[in-house]
DNA sequence: CGACGCGTTGAGTTAACTCAATGCTCGTGG
DNA sequence: CCACGAGCATTGAGTTAACTCAACGCGTCG
């Protein structure tokens, strides 16, 4: 059973996770005293190196994570979406260790962590849902390694985009279609290529018509079928090390 | 306050880090009822697939951890020591998303994931140590995310080493002579370079007195100097998207 | 309008890859 | 004991994917 990137693949299947997240949200609402916050693009949630006594949950809009080293290195290192929970870096050293900056509006929850403990306490499938949404993270990470170190530049571009569509799909939107709201430079930075490589990248798909773009500004990436996109995915053999033993 | 990076440069915080291990240790021992396993090199600890009951939590050796997609592409995605949690990738979906792979002889405690929940409820700072432990395997993922990103091979192997010495610091182990328990393939599949990359980029850090070999199978490795290899790897400048804004 | 931010495209360079040869260690069996 | 082979590591030569630098186009906004 090796079968780890999140290929939503039907239809039926993100219409579960849609509901998961609902759900989710739902019992979160009902459970946790919280604190909505509507944020804009550019707006910043949290910050790296602020103490830690809160979580959040993205309720609406998308954000990234920017992780940033000692010697001035900054990289997103994730990107999240409706349902996706924000902070829990920091639970371990008591501050956060990343920036998450918002890409669009969108509508923040805020939980104080010791309000959420307490909640979990009163009502355990709370405590077994935390864990989950924390165990998702690791496994989303461990993806976005894995098709860092084994993709070359345009199946990188190309998974990114597919990513995004599961996303979107998982969340009930429409994925034909898709708004990068991020610029050359964010994604290439995302995906540890230069800009032009993903300019590069993107229009060689668009001349595979794997994608098509619907604006001026080609940011509106329009997909024609996310399956041709995730086979591209898989034909592209890695340049480096892609199996081991 | 941007330090992410794990810099663990003085000893006092090492000594600390290895209190931290020894402790939580404990607790565990004290609170949880577990079950210990002896492995040697190359056994299977779970597999991707296997039905996520039990959590792990190394307690001597080393492991790896593999991710294995559809497509047949495999990649170490981790590397585990003494105190490290393993298994909180199957939390979220039931089972688990990797293999983990002994790379050495050590002790697995294997702690049933609803014996610990119940010790937890008896004793919240146990939970408050899960989570942390939870936490800390995100920000380390991220962090190697950043490393394989922005870093050039050379750095990257330089940071592997660096990393490596740090974990054992942390662990009260010598911390100048080093053991590779995996083979130059293995490396480089988990830094996303070729062999013969890994192999010239420690020859290349040998030449320039960075590290140095102690034996003749080249496993061995020395590390004069901790805090010189830290800074080569912050000198390198990345060879793609070092920045973002 | 002119400046600016963002995106694309071309030309040349380079870091890392592939392929291939060779050497070192160690275990095994004659 | 030594010969042999398997596995791992190193090194060289040539190739290539991705990078850098640079020019240019397009849309937006003061």
């Amino acid at each position: 059973m090796h079968a780890n990137q999140p290929l939503t693949a039907d239809l039926a299947e993100a219409r579960a996770e849609s509901q998961r997240i609902t759900d989710m949200l739902a019992l979160v609402a009902e459970r946790v005293p919280l604190q909505r916050r509507v944020v804009h693009a550019g707006d910043t949630i949290y910050r790296c190196g602020d103490p830690c006594s809160q979580l959040f949950v993205l309720n609406t809009g998308c954000c990234k994570i920017v992780n940033s080293a000692s010697d001035g290195r900054a990289q997103v290192v994730g990107l999240l979406f409706r349902g996706d929970w924000i902070g829990f870096d920091g639970i371990a050293g008591g501050r956060y260790r990343c920036d998450a900056v918002a890409l669009d509006t969108g509508e923040v929850w805020a939980l104080r962590y010791d309000a959420l403990l307490a909640a979990c306490a009163q009502h355990p499938p709370l405590l077994a849902m935390l864990h989950a949404e924390m165990s998702r993270v690791i496994g989303r990470d461990r993806d976005s390694l894995m098709a860092l170190t084994t993709l070359s530049a345009d199946a990188r571009v190309a998974e990114f985009l597919r990513l995004m569509a599961d996303a979107l799909a998982c969340r009930g939107l429409r994925t034909d279609q898709i708004t990068l709201r991020m610029t050359r430079a964010e994604i290439g930075n995302y995906l540890g290529l230069t800009l032009e490589s993903v300019s590069r990248a993107l229009s060689r798909l668009a001349r595979q018509h794997l994608i098509g773009f619907a604006d001026g500004a080609r940011r509106e990436i329009r997909i024609p079928d996310v399956g041709a996109l995730a086979s591209f995915v898989g034909l592209e053999t890695a340049p480096a090390g892609a199996t081991v033993q």
